[in-house]
DNA sequence: AGGCGCTTGTGAAGGCGTGCACAAATCGCG
DNA sequence: CGCGATTTGTGCACGCCTTCACAAGCGCCT
């Protein structure tokens, strides 16, 4: 429980850089979080742009400041060239390795209702790299459905087929009540990562990454926001404030 | 654009605690985004347990560290009784009212395809103080299709709509393509809180909040965990290390 | 009434993240 | 070939957040 912060400090073989990108830098949290943003801005502008991009330009399209950005890239040793830019393509292989997007993950989908089934048909997941590979779901009736193609399995299943298909990240969108349960048997069947949409706190061990989408979370820290603003329009210096936490408005 | 971090500075008349909680705290937003899961944990708990709960017991069903929870509450001004704990009816009063949840706040929701559908009939709004009150759709097709008992109105109703209803809150579910015009007209329309579920960035007014939820960003965080995970195991003291980002994982 | 155990509230310290400001590096052009 | 324009990479300072550790306060039991 003790928070490691992952001490990595990687075996880093001296002399290493055969051509490929340096071999594990340990990055900072944040920075991890801000990469996949600029990976998404990359694909936007590389499709019609040129084929260098500056800090501010990417920053601008990522909505990020210009001096984060750079920090950030030169954590993972980027090579951008001065007074010219970053290579875009470059710039997006590295990201991609450093997130391990060039090896295609095998993602489950456990629960589907309601989001299940949004989920299961979402193309986000396959245009990143992502596979959903396979679908569970305890209930009787539900099992042996089609879904996009793939067919609805038991959720005694799943520690066969996780490991059939080597499965790395599992995604919960089961009612609260058995979303512990459903990490439990997840975590048997040797997945190492969670995506967790219901709304609870998941027990697993150190060495499972969870992440949580919870909805209901963001509209209340939408509506202290609202809250503040409106008691701020009563008073005499009514300015309008801005940034809803870390998510940051960008000025139009 | 420069980030004037709500410079709030609010006037609290001196003398105004008149029976009710103080009056606007500038609380970190860290503690904000916390404030919700503390109450997910209340409701949890209350419907079985004591009538008061220390800060350990309501840290761990939160999944936070108790000194943080205890500093949270703090910030608040929130009554504790030293050696018994919290009061949890008083408690859930005093978070609800500072995230504003007392008052009901009129939520719309914009693109009906595979994610809204999900969305509208999901019972987690309601039952958090947040009511759904209308449905946008641009496709002539979907408009006057009911879902949950509501119906699919066009997107150009929208600026009247907002107003008869006072929408406060209104949450984008379009392809990331029509997400921008689609916010250009909820601005227009004097929403002031936007969730953004589309992959994009957003540009709004300073006085308007934004949040934004993506899936394919969490997905991407847990692959990189899942790469460095990977990256590890080939190694000598190949410890296994914990903690996706700020979402920390709880040790079973 | 007094003491004891428990729990809150908070001062202080350390770590992390952000953003400024500038030196270093590169390109293009005269 | 040298110079200026441009842009990266980063040292530094500042502020936010987290965590520890403990004094102050409260209730209960004797
Ligand atoms: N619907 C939304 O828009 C939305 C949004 C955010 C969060 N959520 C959360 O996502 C979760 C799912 O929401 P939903 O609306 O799809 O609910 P739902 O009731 O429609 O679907 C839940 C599904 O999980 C299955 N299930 C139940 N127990 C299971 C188990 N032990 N193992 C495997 N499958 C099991 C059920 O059979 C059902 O198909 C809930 O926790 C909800 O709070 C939903
Ligand atoms: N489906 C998922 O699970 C999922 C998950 C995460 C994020 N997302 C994102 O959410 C968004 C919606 O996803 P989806 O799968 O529901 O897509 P979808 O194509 O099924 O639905 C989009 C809907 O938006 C409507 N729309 C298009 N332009 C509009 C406009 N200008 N005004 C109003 N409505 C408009 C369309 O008519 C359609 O009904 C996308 O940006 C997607 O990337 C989806």
């Amino acid at each position: 429980m003790s928070q490691q912060r992952h001490g990595v400090t990687p075996g880093n073989a001296p002399g290493d850089r055969a051509g490929a990108v340096p071999a594990f830098p340990d990055l900072p949290e944040a920075t991890i979080a801000r990469l996949p943003e600029y990976l998404r801005a990359l694909h936007n502008l590389g499709d019609a742009a040129a084929d260098t991009i500056s800090s501010e330009g990417l920053a601008a399209a990522a909505g990020v400041n210009s001096a984060k950005l750079r920090k950030d890239l030169s954590h993972l040793g980027s090579y951008g060239t001065r007074g010219v830019g970053y290579d875009v393509t470059l710039l997006i292989e590295q990201i991609e390795y450093v997130l391990g997007l060039d090896q295609r993950r095998a993602v489950c989908l456990v629960g589907l209702g309601n989001l299940g089934h949004a989920l299961a048909g979402y193309d986000g997941f396959a245009s990143r790299g992502f596979k959903i590979v396979a679908l569970f779901d305890a209930d009787a009736s539900k099992v042996g459905e089609l879904i996009q193609g793939l067919e609805v399995r038991h959720i005694e299943d799943l520690g066969r087929v996780a490991v059939e298909e080597n499965i790395a990240i599992g995604v919960i969108a089961t009612p609260a009540l058995a979303a512990q349960a459903v990490a439990d048997v997840l975590v048997d069947a040797g997945v190492t990562s969670i995506l967790n949409f219901a709304p609870c706190v998941l027990s697993v061990p150190a060495n499972v990454d969870v992440r949580k989408v919870d909805l209901a979370i963001e509209l209340q820290i939408l509506s202290f926001h609202e809250h503040r603003k409106a008691s701020l329009t009563a008073l005499p210096g009514g300015r309008s404030a801005a940034s809803a936490g870390n998510q940051e408005a960008v000025g139009s």
